[in-house]
RNA sequence: GCGGCAGUAGUUCAGUGGCAGAACGCCUGACUGUGGCUCAGGAUGUCGUGGGUUCGAUCCCCACCCGCCGCCCCA
């Protein structure tokens, strides 16, 4: 029999990189709490249509990539239903807003989210069939200034200062406009006529573009179809003085704050519901899935899913990259490992009439709020030792004399020191301050 | 989904058509209430899985699985 395994493109995430999981969601919580944002928890999986009629029919991600199941019916009375793993969040939020009724507050929504999603691509590293995005979407009623520029703005400086609290250096902001719903409309059929003469003398790939989705050619990297690329109508020309003057508003609102950005008129994303401010933050290293994080505005993905008009704005951070990006600079930095992941005190018993004092021991210190590892009375002392010194900062020896004394003894790894303890003066000792 | 490279101990990796290796880590002892440094021992394992070639395969061949790199796509 074959031993069981994750299944291809999942992984299990242990100690202690979890603890780097946590600290990103943690700084993404305190981070996103300053801005007023409240969390939003949706289910996992949809009813398929969900998708393929926010995110798009003829995307990958809706026509190739998501993991899709009947749900048969179990009583005369149900009807087969087609459900699929949420394979990105936005969407979810959205039918939850209008699920709700949440325009009827007349107030604008600011909702974040983290979890799981799933795509059935080929993985990579930072590519994986069950990823996790951490996300947030502003949306509400034209009347709560959701579609003001002022939004996106805030919503790239928050992303900003998320980052650099993070700690990760050298992103990326990219930034472009593709339009109202018409404006890019109207782009495309432009395009596909500029290419038709053309994509001839393009790559493979892009005589395909040029076809099926002409956007998709002003992504193309290989370098012979640059010029050509130049030469192609910018989407700035085709969108309407309304979309202008929105994405001027914008920028000039980045520029009022001091968030650095760069204006890249090819930014295309792949999701059909994004109109007018679209954005990606990239960052080197991270090999062919450079970005970090992507998102923009999607004014009309309400009314497609059958909702009242909400015009909103939101984005999705790329987890596992974010952890991927934090682990690199670590590895660059080298030198001292992190030493947060030691217990304040062991508490070594000594011989197994002491397992149980210890036990009331630890209880004593874990309620005071100190993190203890309890060891066992079986061990020989040595083994104490050298399992304490491993896991915490401190060993405290509990034999016969100490439980009748009512003094312990505590020796501090990192200075050598070996004292004796009055038990009442054990956790100011243990709180001292360690050598960082 | 397409093309390419890899898979050997807990980890990082050597290696060979003929008994499976190193370092680190782990366990035991020198030391029955004192770790780190020593020293002496010990265990590492379906050599990714299944077939094939061969007297004999961890090694060569094929398929599959899984990972990585690029494409594609995206976070």
């Amino acid at each position: 029999m074959s031993t069981l395994k994750a299944v291809r493109g999942t992984r299990d995430l242990l100690p202690p990189e979890t603890a780097l999981w946590n600290r990103i969601e943690t700084t993404a919580r305190q981070v996103f709490a300053r801005y007023n944002f409240g969390e939003i928890r949706t289910p996992i999986f949809e009813d398929t249509s969900l998708f393929a009629r926010s995110v798009g029919e003829e995307t990958d991600i809706v026509s190739k990539e998501m993991y899709t199941w009947e749900d048969r019916a179990r009583a005369q009375s149900e009807k087969p239903q087609s459900l699929t793993l949420r394979p990105e969040n936005t969407a979810g939020v959205v039918r939850a807003y209008i699920e709700h009724k949440l325009g009827e507050t007349g107030q604008l929504q600011k909702l974040f989210y983290i979890g799981p999603q799933f795509r059935r691509e080929r993985p990579q590293k930072g590519r994986y069939r069950q990823f996790w995005q951490i996300g947030a979407e502003a949306i509400g009623p034209p009347s709560a200034g959701s579609e003001s520029p002022l939004r996106d703005a805030e919503i790239l400086e928050m992303l900003a200062t998320f980052l650099d609290e993070l700690g990760i250096a050298g992103w990326t902001l990219e930034l472009n406009s593709v339009g109202s719903a018409a404006d890019r409309a109207r782009y495309n059929d432009t395009l596909r006529a500029a290419l038709v003469p053309l994509a001839p003398q393009m790559c493979v790939d892009c005589q395909r573009r040029a076809v099926t989705n002409p956007l998709r050619v002003l992504d193309c990297k290989v370098p012979e179809d640059q010029p050509i690329i130049e030469t192609l109508p910018k989407i700035g020309d085709s969108l309407g003085q309304e979309s202008i003057d929105h994405f001027a508003a914008v920028t000039a609102a980045l520029q009022a704050a001091g968030v650095p950005y760069h204006l890249n008129p090819r930014l295309v994303r792949g999701l059909d519901y994004y109109t007018r401010t679209t954005f990606e933050f990239t960052h080197g290293g991270l090999g062919a899935q450079n970005a970090l994080l992507g998102g923009g505005r999607y004014d009309g993905l309400s009314e497609s899913i059958g909702g009242p008009k909400a015009p909103g704005i939101g984005f999705a951070m790329g987890l596992d990259r974010l952890v991927l990006t934090l682990q690199a600079k670590e590895a660059d930095q080298s030198s001292a490992p992190p030493q947060g992941a030691k217990a304040d005190a062991y508490i070594a018993p000594l011989g197994e009439s002491l397992n149980a004092p210890a036990l009331t021991l630890a209880r004593e210190l874990r309620r005071a709020g100190f993190r203890i590892e309890l060891g066992d009375g079986s061990f020989r002392l040595k083994k104490s030792f050298e399992a304490a010194d491993k896991t915490a900062r401190h060993i405290v020896i509990l034999g016969e004399d100490e439980l009748q004394s009512g003094i312990l003894t505590v020796k501090d790894f990192a200075s050598g020191l070996q004292t004796k303890v009055p038990r009442a003066e054990l956790p100011s000792m243990l709180a001292k301050p360690m050598a960082q």
